[in-house]
RNA sequence: UGGGGCGUCGCCAAGCGGUAAGGCACUGGGUUUUGAUCUCAGCAUACGCAGGUUCGAAUCCUGCCGCCCCAGCCA
């Protein structure tokens, strides 16, 4: 973990468990989990939950536990199991050897249930899945109960020991809880405790059960079982916590862990349903679960955000019950920030124009030496070569300036970063008309120092054609462009507000070459575009750059004002 | 219309009866060979609304209003 982490802020769970510690409750110990269903990827909102479960741990002395909540067959697979695990290290958290599987306590959760059953508090119900339905009542009308309710504890015991054997098929009985079909809090209305699946291979027991275990009954057991003291889940599972509360008192375990609800995260231009990443990857808008547009773990690693900013966002945001909807500004502003830092400096030119300094000799190079951070002189220098013919960025010329605009414009001076100021003599075209090449004029007087008798404002950046590296550029946007993609209108899709801009790749951009050693995974700033990094598929023939993220640009905003 | 939650600046968020922290955004000034960074300053007489209790309320009480979640053999 990075000492830059900023110190944690306060939230509602953690003056519970000062409040907690202060009475003395379990023993003074804190132990958390992180509890994945492995059936996607993680994304920024299993981040929140990651770094508060795995924050709080770290701060108190306590521990948090890494649980694969795998009670579905149907959804999950082992590749998401080893995703999850990546994920969870990157973003910097190390759970020891305290990785667990709600799968691993199969047996002991059978154990329970028959216990459940002894008491007559749990029983096994022939109902269809539709007649559950019905009998379950609305969210004004009370349930009726099952007339399987009322089966004696030896038939129930048989019965359910026939389910585990395989005697039954899919859908034909479940074991349910039996508490009150009445009750105004539906979670209560009998729920379904264990259901019949076959033919499923669990990535973690194969075929070794064909009965498999409902969340509710399992997370608390496996909380329980684990010594969990605070359980933490998101807002939906408020409705669950009497039921939580229910098993756990039934059952009369030793440890009774307390669960505290806070709210999801939201943020702007992105989605985090795991259903509906799925049909991003699977339906092709993106490339992979770890496309660098995907609000995913693995997309903002590719994307080049470093964990410490997703941490450091993480902490931002803070931890509340209240409905949020974070702007994406919060997280790229993390990302500058801790880049900003980081990030070593280059000059990389992303479509290019060519200059020739006319009254520079033809043949000659010149090594200039340029600082790798403008604030951080222990990041080094390393040379530039400056020869006769240049690129410039297309952006940075105008033939009639707009106010304001303090780039190079015809028979104006620009400086040159780390170089010599230019004047721009002429304008060359095809025969279209398109702007090919400048002629400009070099001031071999102004190399480290100001031109005389004369103030040149702008600053653009350059490289040598000769010695610029060819590569392909991807510049990522947003992947929507709606602030609420999930609040599509009657009969739309959040599919509809797909960013069709939201990667443009430049094939034919011109780095310095320093970039030439760049290694996969490494960020940089290009100077004046933003922050870029090397993509896995880089190949040193083959250069591959990601756009992380802009630097603010406070030119494009006086720029759009004027109109 | 049952149950469970939530409502403090554009977006997050402190605050827990003593007179509105902080971050992001935004606005203006300074430094600057990145229109970046950095830096200085400004930015809620106001806490969903209406009453009440109190010397004093965002904080307590009452009543409204708005938004979110729950009727999977998903988690």
């Amino acid at each position: 973990m990075s000492s830059e982490d900023t110190t944690p802020a306060s939230n509602f769970i953690r003056n519970i468990i000062d409040a907690d510690l202060a009475a003395g409750k379990n023993q003074g110990k804190v132990a958390t989990r992180f509890p994945p269903e492995p059936n996607g990827y993680l994304h920024i909102g299993h981040a929140k939950s990651i770094c508060l479960n795995f924050g709080i741990a770290i701060d108190y002395q306590g521990t948090c536990n890494l649980r694969f909540d795998d009670t579905n067959p149907h959804k999950e697979n082992i590749e998401f199991v080893e995703a999850i695990q990546r994920d969870v290290r990157w973003l910097g958290y190390d759970w020891g050897d305290r990785l667990f599987y709600a799968s691993d306590y199969f047996e002991q959760l059978y154990d329970y249930a028959v216990q459940l059953i002894k008491k007559g508090k749990a029983y096994v119900c022939d109902l269809t899945p539709e007649q559950t339905r019905e009998y379950r009542g609305t969210l004004t009308e009370p349930g009726r109960d099952s007339p399987y309710r009322e089966r004696s504890v030896e038939e129930n015991l048989d019965l359910f020991a026939r389910m585990r054997a395989g005697e039954f098929a899919d859908g034909e009985r479940i074991l349910r809880a039996r508490i009150d079909m009445a009750s105004p809090n539906m979670n209560l209305r009998d729920p379904a405790i264990y259901r019949i699946r076959h033919g499923a291979v669990h990535h973690q027991t194969g075929e070794a059960w064909s009965i498999y275990p409902m969340y509710d009954f399992t997370h608390c057991l496996s909380d329980s079982i684990e010594g969990i003291t605070h359980s933490l889940c998101t807002l939906e599972f408020e409705d669950h916590r009497p039921l939580y509360d229910w098993f756990l008192d039934e059952l009369e375990v030793e440890c009774h862990p307390q669960q505290i609800e806070f709210s999801r995260l939201e943020l702007e231009y992105t989605i985090t349903s795991k259903r509906k990443l799925t049909q991003l990857v699977d339906e092709g808008h993106v490339e992979d679960w770890d496309d660098p547009r995907m609000p995913t773990i693995a997309g903002m690693r590719r994307r080049g955000y470093p964990p410490g900013a997703i941490r450091d966002f993480c902490e931002r945001i803070g931890v509340t019950k209240s409905g949020n909807n974070v702007e994406m500004g919060v997280l790229e502003n993390c990302v500058r920030e801790n880049l900003n830092v980081h990030a070593p400096r280059r000059m990389a030119v992303l479509h290019p124009l060519k200059v020739v300094i006319t009254n520079y000799p033809e043949g000659q190079v010149e090594e200039l030496q340029a600082a790798n951070h403008p604030q951080d002189e222990s990041m080094g220098t390393r040379t530039l070569p400056f020869a006769r013919e240049l690129y410039i960025e297309r952006e940075d010329f105008r033939e009639e300036a707009p106010k304001k605009f303090k780039r190079l414009v015809t028979g104006g001076e620009v400086r040159l970063r780390n170089a010599y100021v230019i004047r721009c003599d002429e304008v060359i075209r095809d025969s279209q008309g398109e702007i090919i090449e400048l002629r400009c004029s070099y001031d071999p007087e102004t190399l480290s120092k100001n031109p005389e008798g004369r103030k040149v404002k702008g600053v653009i950046h350059w490289v040598s054609a000769r010695h610029s590296i060819v590569a392909e550029v991807r510049l990522y946007d947003r992947l929507f462009s709606h602030p609420n993609p999930d609040s599509a209108k009657e009969g739309g899709e959040f599919t509809d507000y797909l960013n069709p801009e939201s990667l443009l790749t430049l094939t034919r951009c011109r780095l310095e070459p320093s970039l030439a050693d760049a290694r996969s995974g490494e960020q940089i700033q290009f100077e004046r575009e933003g922050y870029f990094c090397v993509d896995p598929d880089h190949r040193h023939d083959r250069p591959i750059f990601n756009r992380t993220v802009t630097l603010r640009d406070s030119w494009a905003r006086i720029e759009q004002k004027n109109g």
